[in-house]
DNA sequence: ACCTGAACACCGTTCAAGT
DNA sequence: ACCTGAACACCGTTCAAGT
């Protein structure tokens, strides 16, 4: 039974998630699934696609039960992306290059966007401060951990920085409508 | 006359600013300097220590004239970073890299942070915020380039995130003393 | 002290040829 | 339609041996 598309971002995930970018190679994930490198690329364009689809498969299981209120659903969603990608390995590297390539890559930056459109003047500007907030914060993590470094703190760290830009988004003047 | 370590980063950063990241190798590296890729280890420890270096050099022509207003200098320096960065392929992942290492790695952060001590009651977030703002938006802009998308509109996007982001560090509340 | 030569264990991608 | 086999042009790092 031959092998489908969804298996190998399957089986890329799961690399990701227990070795890190470093060993998912093509030829490793070819490996894992027994057949030749060269049989990959009847599946997927290349390497850097490949990447994208995974990124979107991490933030795929995200989900927040909805508040009423868009401050608390945003600051919600923003401990979810970060939680869904500080346990993967280079997952903030992953999860930029697909936020940069498509932002609509995830249903999770469209849900954001839609939040912080209740609140901010500018919500383009606004989700993208957010967004690199969440992955610079899990980035700088990640790359800490992969050189042995402490980590201590870097919740807090994280929290003080987003509830700085909640503060800026919220001071900002409305949108002319609040539910149009 | 022996290769010095400063042949080897300048030829790195030489590397990086022609050819990007992917180009950048010890041996296309050794291949440039005409000696053999093991001599490069006599004067590096590995390319990870490499890299961080070269993120230092990269930052290290970054002056600003102070104007008296910390926001003013803060706005200014944040922008020095971009104009820095954006120009050198990979830059923002090379310069992420060692921020996170190494959060002294440059003295613009130290210098970012003393700026933004003078006006925040917590400058490491304040700070992190910024960095990562600038960092995340030059890094989605080169990722982007080097996907052939267009990037109309990304100076405007960098500079709304960062009054979003000054705006919420200038409303906290001010440190004990302004002038201790 | 500084570098060469040679090796080790890998990469991503392509493509004719097979089934 | 889907995969193998084999090749092409590369990687980072180590280390005995040379000068």
């Amino acid at each position: 039974m031959a092998l489908t598309h969804d298996e190998v971002i399957d089986a890329a995930v799961e690399l990701l998630r227990t070795h890190g970018l470093a060993d998912l190679t093509m030829r490793r994930l070819a490996r894992e699934l027994q057949v030749q490198p060269g049989a990959l690329y009847w599946h997927v364009d290349n390497k850097q696609t490949l990447l994208v689809q995974v990124a979107g498969r991490v933030l795929s299981e995200i989900t927040i039960r909805g508040s009423g209120s868009p401050v608390t659903d945003i600051r919600r969603l923003a401990k979810a992306i970060r939680a869904a990608v500080l346990p993967v390995p280079d997952g903030s590297d992953v999860v930029a290059l697909g936020y940069a390539l498509d932002p609509d890559s995830s249903p999770v930056f469209g849900q954001l966007r839609r939040l912080v459109g209740e609140l901010a003047a500018d919500p383009g500007a606004a989700t993208d401060l957010l967004v690199h907030h969440v992955l610079g914060s899990v980035g700088d993590e990640q790359n800490r951990r992969l050189a042995d470094l402490p980590t201590r703190g870097a919740a807090a760290a994280f929290d003080h920085g987003l509830e700085l830009a909640l503060a800026a988004i919220t001071a900002t003047p409305q949108p002319r409508s609040a539910h149009g």
